[in-house]
DNA sequence: GACTGGCACTCGGTACAGTCGAGTGCCAGA
DNA sequence: TCTGGCACTCGACTGTACCGAGTGCCAGTC
C-alpha cells in the first residue's frame, strides 16, 4: 500500500501546519493554507489513508489530524526540505562564540547560544576525556603526603583530583615522579594509557614505587575508567512554551530525566561523525523522554568528534530549522576548538 | 494594636495547616485540629484582626484564610519552633557525603543530598575565589606564544586561563615566570593580590618584563576582577509538586531566573556567618521570584564563609524543617572542607 | 469585656442541559 | 479518480441551578 506523492505532500503540510499553530488540522484549512489543487473532500480520503497507515491521528472524532511519531519520523526522513539559517542567526553564531576564554567558557556559551536559537532546552557535552590526549600532567604538594594530581587535555580539558599518598614524599622525588609521568604519557590518548601506566609503575626506581603506585590508581580509576563525562545544559524555560499543550502537562518527568547526566550522556553522547541523530517520541529508550525529541549531532575539530550536543524538545517541534542550528552549531564550534 | 498570644496561635495554626494540606483553612477545621480551647466564632474574630493586619487573607469570599508574605515573615521570625533533623536525615547526610573525591564533588553531592532532603530546588555556590588564597600557580606550556596558567586555591577550586604571549618564550624562561610567581603569590589571598601582581611586573627581569605583563593581566582580569563564581542546581523538578497550585502555574520566570548565574550569586552569594537567612516571597529583590522564597546560608571550614548555599521553594514552604537541613547541610560541608 | 451559639449571606465548584460549529465519513455524480 | 453535498459526531462554550464550606454579625451568657 504506497503512499503517492499526493498523500506525502499532505502529511507533509499537517506536520508543518501542526508545529506551526499547535492545533489539529482539518482537511479545509489544509487546502486554503497550501496549493494542493484539490478539493477538501479528496484531502479527506487521503488523511484517512494517513490515519490508516498510523501516521496521524485524530485527538477526537471531531477533531482535525495531528502527526504521530511515525508521522514525524517518515516527515523528517523523506519530507522536510532543508532550511538554511538566516544570515541573522548565522551572525548570532558568530557573534556568540567569539571572546571566549576557555573551554569552560565555550561550552557555556555554546549551550547558551543553542538554546536561545532552537528556543527548546540544549545540552552540550565537554569534550570527552575518552577521545583526547594527554598535553600535560602536573603534580602539585599540598602537604608532604598529599599531591594535587593535574591533567591538561588537548581538547582544553583540565581535570584535578587528590592523591593521597602512603607516606611522605620529598620534593625532588615529585619532581622525579611529575618527569615520569609526564615522559611516559603525554601525547597519547587516555583510552590508550591503561598499559602504559601499567609500565610506568614497573618501569619507576624503587623508592618512587609506593608512591607511583597509588598515583597510578587515582589515573586509572579516575581518569580512565569512570571516565568524568561533564555536561552543561540552558533553556529549560523553554519546556514551558506553549502552555501545557506539550509534554500533556507534565514537566515533572522530563525535569527529572534532565538532571540525571547518565540519561543526558546517553542522548547526546553516542554520536558519530558527522550525522545527525534525530529520535522522536517513542523512539527514546528513556520513559521519561517518551513525549519529547531529540536532535543531537556530534562536534569537535576537523573531522573527528569530540563530544556531542544536541537539544531537546516537544515532539511537535520545527525539525528542519532544529537540524540545521544543531548542526552549523556544532560545526561552529569544532572550528573553534580546532583553533587551540 | 498587639497581636495577644491566641491569635498568634491562630496564625501558626493557620501557617502549619496550610503549609501541611495547601488548602485554605477555615475556623471550623483550626479548633478541630488544634488544641485552641476556644470556639469557632473566637477564631473566626481573631482571624478578621490577623487579616486587617495583613498576615492572612482570603483567596475568594467564602473561602478558608492563607498565610500572607508578611504572616509567614511573622511566623519565621516569632512563632516556628526548630524542628529538630531526624536520625534518618542525620544519616543521610553523613551517607551523602563521605567518599567525595574532589571539590566538584562535593558540590554536586551536596547540591543534590539539599534537593532531595528538603524537596525543593538546592543552589550550592563553589567557594568564592575571592574568599581563596593561592595555593600554587602552575604554567604549562602550549606552544611557544602559548601558556596555560592554572591556579589551584586552598578551597580546592582549580582555574585554568590560556595566556597568549606577546612573543615566544623559551622553556627556561617558563621556569623563571613560574617560579617568581609563584614565590610573590602563594599564601595570599585572591582579593590582596592587585598590588602583588603590580610588583611582581616591575620586579622582574627585562627579558621577561612583556611575558610577565600579560601574565599578570589575565591573573588580575579573569581571576580576580570579574572572579568567576560558579554555581550548582539540582531538584528543579521539586519545583512542579504540588500541581499548578504553587507559582500560580508560571514556572516560566523561575526557570529563568534560575538560569542566570547572576541571579542565583545574589540570593545565597551575600552569606554572612553563621546567620541562616530567609527571603520570603516579595522581600525578594528579583520580580521573577516573587511568588517563591529562599532559605540560604554561608559555609566554610570553621567559622569562616567561603560560600553560600541554600534553597527555592514556594512560598508556602515547610520553614522550620528547611532552615535545619540547610544549616545541618552547611555544617558537615564546612567539616568536609576543614578536613582537606 | 470576652467568649459563644445561631443565623443569614456569599460565592466557588460541580452537575446538567442546550447550542454551536469544526470536522468527519460516505455517497452519488461528473 | 475527484468533487460537492449532506448527515452525523462530539468537544467547547454558555447559562442555570444547587450545594456547602466558610464567613460576619449579633444577641446572649459567663
Amino acid at each position: 500500500m504506497g503512499l503517492d506523492d499526493r498523500k506525502l505532500a499532505v502529511l507533509r503540510a499537517i506536520v508543518e501546519d501542526y508545529v506551526a499553530t499547535q492545533e489539529p488540522v482539518g482537511s479545509k484549512a489544509l487546502v486554503e493554507r497550501h496549493q494542493l489543487g484539490v478539493s477538501p473532500a479528496t484531502v479527506r480520503n487521503d488523511m484517512a489513508v494517513l490515519e490508516e497507515e498510523g501516521y496521524i491521528r485524530q485527538p477526537h472524532t471531531s477533531a482535525g489530524r495531528v502527526p504521530t511519531d511515525r508521522g514525524y519520523r517518515l516527515f523528517v526522513d523523506r519530507l522536510s526540505r532543508v532550511k538554511p539559517l538566516s544570515p541573522a542567526e548565522r551572525r548570532a553564531i558568530e557573534r556568540f562564540l567569539v571572546g571566549a576564554v576557555d573551554l569552560d567558557d565555550v561550552v557555556h556559551r555554546t549551550v547558551r547560544l543553542l538554546a536561545q536559537l532552537t528556543r527548546q532546552v540544549a545540552v552540550v557535552q565537554y569534550p570527552s576525556l575518552a577521545r583526547s590526549s594527554v598535553r600535560h600532567l602536573e603534580l602539585v604538594p599540598i602537604s608532604t603526603t598529599r599531591l594535587m594530581l593535574v591533567m591538561i587535555a588537548d581538547t582544553g580539558r583540565v581535570e584535578q583530583r587528590l592523591v593521597e599518598l602512603p607516606a611522605p614524599v620529598p620534593a625532588d622525588d615529585v619532581t622525579a615522579l611529575r618527569r615520569l609521568v609526564n615522559e611516559k604519557l603525554v601525547g597519547s590518548r587516555l583510552s590508550e594509557t591503561p598499559p602504559l601506566v601499567q609500565a610506568l609503575v614497573e618501569e619507576s626506581p624503587s623508592h618512587l614505587r609506593p608512591a607511583m603506585t597509588t598515583l597510578s590508581t587515582v589515573l586509572l580509576e579516575t581518569l580512565v575508567e569512570r571516565h568524568e563525562e561533564r555536561i552543561a545544559l540552558a533553556g529549560t524555560a523553554n519546556l514551558t512554551r506553549g502552555g501545557l499543550l506539550d509534554f500533556q502537562g507534565s514537566l515533572r518527568p522530563i525535569l527529572e530525566a534532565l538532571e540525571e547526566e547518565v540519561v543526558l550522556l546517553k542522548l547526546i553522547g553516542e554520536a558519530e561523525p558527522s550525522t545527525t541523530r534525530v529520535l522522536i517520541g517513542d523512539e527514546n529508550e528513556i520513559d521519561n523522554l517518551r513525549a519529547a525529541s531529540v536532535v543531537s549531532t556530534g562536534y569537535g575539530p576537523g573531522a573527528t568528534i569530540v563530544g556531542g550536543l544536541g537539544v531537546l524538545g516537544p515532539t511537535r517541534m520545527d525539525y528542519p530549522g532544529t537540524i540545521a542550528t544543531v548542526r552549523a552549531v556544532a560545526r561552529y564550534v569544532g572550528e573553534l576548538l580546532a583553533q587551540n
